[in-house]
DNA sequence: GCCAACGTTGGC
DNA sequence: GCCAACGTTGGC
């Protein structure tokens, strides 16, 4: 069974809007460990909720799936690469990214505040863990949440 | 642009 | 291994 996500994204750099464009995108520059490990275990056709952070208003805009499973993220070996990590190398990646497939755009954008104000959300680690940008979602949280999006 | 939260780094 | 300094994230 499929496993659910909140990934986020700052839509200036990359937002549903590119994704819905490009119909598939490579989640690089995550350099979190936590994050990287939620990615690990991603399976192909995890549903993946597509947050907007740095936003006016935050909150989320669509859904993903996961299509392609965890590999090495290329921009941690490129010195160019704001991710560059010189402690990583080919042959002992440090950072993983999964490719993702853009489902749909919500109708209804749902914000930051409204996921607040919703009880059933109020565990999840969105709220108390504000800077990991990728969080698992229960099937319950998932449902309440598409739902809002209309 | 500011600043609080918090993860990471590095000196000891 | 501790912890202060530092850097980054993300809401506002």
């Amino acid at each position: 069974m499929a496993s659910h996500w909140l990934m986020k994204s700052e839509p200036d750099v990359f937002g549903i809007d590119d994704l819905a464009k490009k119909k598939t995108g490579g989640w690089d520059g995550v350099r979190n460990y936590e994050a990287r490990n939620f990615m690990k275990v991603m399976k192909v056709g995890d549903k993946v909720l597509f947050y907007h952070s740095n936003a006016l208003p935050s909150g989320v805009a669509g859904i993903a799936e996961v299509c392609r499973e965890a590999y090495p993220d290329p921009t941690q070996f490129d010195r160019k690469d704001g991710h560059y990590d010189p402690k990583a190398a080919p042959d002992k990646p440090i950072w993983f990214q999964v490719d993702l497939r853009f489902v749909s755009k919500f109708p209804r954008f749902v914000p930051l505040d409204e996921l607040r104000g919703m009880p059933e959300l109020a565990d999840m680690a969105l709220f108390k863990r504000s800077r990991l940008s990728v969080i698992p979602v229960t099937p319950a949280q998932w449902m309440r949440i598409v739902k809002r999006g209309g």
